[in-house]
RNA sequence: GCUGUUGUAGCUCAGGGGUAGAGCACUUCCUUGGUAAGGAAGAGGUCGAGGGUUCAAUUCCCUUCAACAGCUCCA
């Protein structure tokens, strides 16, 4: 038997006997690489680490600190979980059951069978006994016949559907213990490594996503090979609850809804108003360094206008239905986009090639008609706020304008504190051209300037088919939060449609008219969703810049209040935030309520102040910083307290 | 939009066929206190909305609205 040339991940090669497993690799490496070793990757494909490579190949093994990994181990203890339930209850049916982006699930029929949390508890149980038996996966290939018949034995519907769907010769079973599944792997080698299991919850959901259907229990679980790190995981979930912006939202008072008001229509409370335009502040001086105009549209428009852009047709059914006019037959939308608007406020005059590129920034609430099931705190809602601007520039100019767009959203994340994102290239799905307007070629160049512009200024990008906005592809950009969750923020998009659809020109060097393109783009993407976020990533602890209130004044006896006042209109007039609280408690209870609401800076005022004319500077959190004049605790801080620039 | 759960004071929640309770917040008084809750008294609710069953409904039933979780969707 000849040998297969392995490649290994740093590009050495290594000539093992051709049907060498990736375990076997793995050992030949190291020890711990092989106690660590979950799954391999074989040419691109991941696979088990007990199958056979028969040829030539490039691997790389994948541990827990891989996704490859991590993938391969919550899938076995999907089936884990199924070999349990099927244990405890003979007879269910089984769906799909998946690694998620934490953990994996499994769509179950248990008939009317009531499962809640007791039950989840015994099922997780018998889930540690029978990991611990330590049974390996084994793969089989079947034949479509033999599959169909082990489910039509088994009873299976949904099983037997799947297979349906499946080319016969790539089908494979996998086993453990009692439990045989199909699936197309990979699997961990045994379902010892699974050492610390938490079933999580139960949800409805339809069988294959499709609401015609019967609805399925879904049993969310996740599982680690240590116990610490289930423990680190729960205790993340405990700390998000904390963070939730819907929580904090209330208790910060920084926003509200109403029932009277309407669904999704976020009430923003003075503070959450404050946090809000400093906000606005911040991007338009950004913007008004990058060029941009400021401009304003109304909050409706003529259906006419979004019949032109092709938005109607798009998405005019799942709309706010449009306002009729009492007397002449006239039809207005709420405004579901600012780009309409802005292609009008282009269309003013005639356009010189020497005026472009154009950038027209407007903070334009738009009103969008989400289903009601998809609301969600400042996350998701009908009435949201963009900070929208539309570059119009000429073809030549698209990559370097997208490149300083780019530059624009990390400064943006910078400022805020986010340090870890990425960028996804959202490009259309080929399998499905209807669902967008433009022709091939001009989609084609649109794609590849956006990855040209990204990879100009090194960012890690992602290509995404499908993810393209109707008429263009996004340039995406996701951050990571500080427990390290993903949030899609700000998004660059280029098009080639609208110009057209609104017949778009300008006068070129040759003295032709000419179509120019467009840059559709918003860093936070929308102010309400970039709040949520932010209040989520900082827990509520703004940054100096953006604290509704940054400082709070507290006297330790009504004695010094009139000195406390004095501080806080000093410090006012030097447009610094904040509020005397004089009521008639103790200091230590103003220190507690300071901290509970919040503020950054406490400023405590007692007989010794009031002699010396200073102040006593406690930090959010309780770090004393002494007692100082006012002026010096204004220039100590004047930077933080302040707009960040670029 | 679909399925499930929930809806009681400003907030967090208890209760239960005979029209309601706690803690915090709020108001007043006492207290003038030096770095995370000083004390006392008081006020506050069509028990989400509409309908039904009943002598009697906040409680049971139906409908509806909203929130939450999940599914589908997202210009």
């Amino acid at each position: 038997m000849s040998n297969s040339k392995i490649t290994l991940p740093d590009g050495s090669v290594k000539e093992f006997p051709a049907g060498v497993t990736g375990m076997g690799i793995a050992k030949s490496i190291s020890e711990g690489l092989m106690r660590n070793a979950l799954s391999i990757e074989v040419n691109g494909e991941i696979w088990d680490l007990n199958r056979s490579i028969t040829a030539d190949a490039a691997i790389k093994i994948f541990t827990w600190n891989d996704k490859g990994g991590k993938y391969a181990f919550w899938h076995s203890s999907a089936h884990l979980f199924a070999e349990a339930l099927e244990a405890l209850y003979p007879g269910v049916k089984f769906g799909i059951g998946p690694p998620i982006e934490n953990g994996f699930y499994y769509d179950v029929d248990l008939g009317d069978t009531p499962f809640g949390d007791e039950e989840l508890l015994a099922v997780e149980k018998r889930m540690i006994e029978l990991a611990k038996v330590n049974n390996a996966f084994v793969r089989t290939d079947v034949s479509k016949k033999e599959a169909l018949e082990y489910f039509t034995k088994k009873g299976d519907p949904y099983k037997l559907e799947l297979i349906d769907g499946l080319q016969d010769g790539s089908i494979t079973f996998y086993q453990q213990g009692n439990f045989v599944d199909l699936c197309r792997g990979p699997h961990i080698p045994t379902t010892g490594p699974i050492k610390a299991i938490k079933l999580l919850s139960v949800a409805g959901a339809y069988w294959r996503g499709d609401e015609k259907n019967k609805m399925l229990k879904r049993i969310y679980g996740i599982t680690f090979p240590k116990q610490k790190e289930l423990e680190e995981y729960l205790f993340m979930l405990e700390e998000a609850k904390k963070r939730d912006h819907r929580k904090l939202g209330k208790e910060l008072e920084l926003f509200a809804f109403s029932e009277k008001v309407g669904m999704g229509l976020p009430l923003w409370l003075p503070k959450g108003t404050v946090l809000r335009e400093r906000l606005e502040q911040f991007m338009r001086r950004a913007q008004v360094k990058a060029g941009y105009d400021p401009v304003v549209t109304p909050h409706i428009g003529s259906k006419q206008l979004y019949v032109t852009s092709g938005h109607y047709e798009k998405y005019g059914k799942d709309s706010f239905q449009p306002i009729h006019t009492p007397d002449e037959s006239e039809e207005f939308l709420l405004k579901p986009m600012n780009c309409p608007h802005h292609c009008e406020i282009y269309k003013t005059k005639p356009r010189s090639y020497k005026d472009l590129p154009i950038r027209y920034a407007e903070f334009g609430t738009v009103y969008r008609y989400e289903q009601s099931g998809e609301l969600h705190g400042l996350t998701r809602v009908r009435g949201f706020t963009q900070d929208d601007a539309h570059i119009f520039c000429r073809p030549d100019q698209v990559k370097q304008e997208f490149v300083k767009v780019i530059d624009l959203v990390l400064f943006v994340f910078k400022s805020l504190g986010f340090e870890n994102y990425t960028a996804q290239v959202s490009l259309r799905d080929p399998e499905n051209k209807a669902k967008y307007i433009g022709d091939d070629e001009l989609w084609d160049k649109a794609e590849r300037e956006i990855q040209e512009a990204a990879d100009e200024r090194g960012l890690k990008t992602v290509a995404v088919k499908g993810e393209a906005a109707f008429y263009g592809p996004k340039l995406d950009f996701m951050v990571k939060d500080a427990l390290g969750r993903s949030w899609q923020l700000g998004t660059i998009q280029v098009d080639y449609q609208l110009p057209q659809r609104f017949e778009l020109e300008y006068v070129g060097a040759d003295n032709q008219k000419h179509r120019p393109v467009m840059i559709h783009r918003a860093p936070f993407g929308s102010l309400e969703r970039f709040v949520a976020v932010l209040i989520e990533h900082c827990a509520g602890n703004f940054p100096l810049w953006l604290a509704p209130e940054q400082f709070s004044v507290l006297p330790i006896s009504e004695k010094f209040n009139d000195y406390a006042q004095k501080v806080v209109d000093t410090l006012k007039e030097s447009d610094i935030r904040g509020f005397l609280d004089d009521r008639d408690e103790k200091v230590g209870r103003k220190i507690r309520d300071s901290e509970v609401k919040k503020v950054p800076f406490m400023l405590i005022v007692g007989e010794k102040e009031a002699m010396e004319g200073k102040i006593s500077v406690r930090r959010h959190g309780g770090e004393d910083k002494g007692s100082m004049f006012l002026t010096d605790f204004v220039s100590a801080f004047s930077k933080e307290f302040g707009l960040p620039s670029l």
